[in-house]
DNA sequence: CGCTAAACTGAGGGTGCCTCGAAATTTATC
DNA sequence: GATAAATTTCGAGGCACCCTCAGTTTAGCG
């Protein structure tokens, strides 16, 4: 066993000059950014990119794949050390996260329920870490009673979208706002 | 003067079908919809599109204006009357107003600050029906001090993109939280 | 009717998506 | 090294869409 042979050289060449370039254009041009152009940049033909990776959404998991292990570490310490204002600052860092590209928040939106995309574990996850830090909240008596996950997950969604389409300032506004309307009246 | 003859009857009924078949096919597939098959949809060349309307922002803002009239009017009475929850109401209708085609928010949202944009100004007049309820509502004490005409701005924004991405369940969950983030603490 | 301005047409030049058979290159083996 | 096998690359080609513009058609006035 162990036969497998280790993947050709100009393939994992290619394959880390593929992801520098997208994330290039990902971040100049957005998450629509033309792959052809990607490929031209990165010096190879057009078919290579699609045999690393056949799909736009494939190379946009890719490249998320390190920033997403970073932030399910925060996401965890969070849960485990519940420190105060764990929630707000989890929703910050998704909201961050989720605007790494212009467009992603949107593909990460749908992802959450289209069960064949790569995407979707990690959206899975982030939606569980919400729910722990929103039962732990609610536990510390910080959070109205009805607050769930789910609204975590929809003010994370809108923040993103809003800083694409307005502004970083309106987004965070606009956390600050939500949040306020969750936490207990006293 | 007034010499204007009246546009050809053909033209007429071409503008009008392609209207029709530009306001189905928004409906259903969204604003990036494909115009070369509204022209077909509508039996006309792709030219006579481009004749009527020269870019599709235009043939958005054609499709809008009635719906726009609606809107102002109904912006201008809740001004005029300033009745209980004036600006929820607002709010909850300028956010459907623009999720009426999905990917509308965001053309909204950027013609904000584009100029050139015969949608440029509904986005100011929207606005500053907005800034003018939450005067109101701040004179009679029911909001926060520091509420802005620009909150309203943003939640709106957002709780239409969350529309699209998300549910309108959640967006009206969004607007719920954030009119009550922005309450006057008693 | 005939005329003319107005309106329509659709081919054509770009760009982008994605596929697939042929060509090239690397690695393993002798 | 040489060679065989597997892997990877290449890029033309089919399709859809965008937008323009020179040539053609047509409505409607006189």
């Amino acid at each position: 066993m162990s036969t497998a042979r280790r993947p050709r050289a100009d393939a994992r060449r290619n394959y880390e000059r593929l992801l520098a370039e997208a994330d290039a254009a990902f971040a100049e041009r957005g998450i629509g950014a033309s792959l052809e152009s990607i490929a031209r940049g990165a010096g190879v033909a057009i078919g290579t990119l699609y045999g690393h990776f056949p799909t736009r959404r494939a190379l946009v998991g890719a490249l998320l794949r390190e920033r997403n292990e970073a932030l399910f570490e925060l996401g965890d310490r969070l849960v485990a050390d519940n420190p105060p204002g764990a929630l707000a600052t989890w929703v910050r860092a998704v909201t961050e996260h989720a605007s790494t590209y212009s467009g992603l928040a949107a593909l990460l939106a749908g992802g959450l329920d289209d069960e064949a995309s790569e995407l979707h574990e990690s959206c899975l996850r982030m939606a569980g870490t919400g729910e722990r830090l929103v039962a732990l909240a609610r536990a510390s008596g910080t959070l109205r009673p009805d607050a769930t996950g789910a609204d975590i997950t929809a003010l994370t969604t809108a923040a993103a979208a809003l800083r694409e389409d307005l502004s970083a300032a309106a987004a965070d506004r606009l956390v600050a706002l939500c949040l306020d309307g969750l936490a207990r009246r006293p």
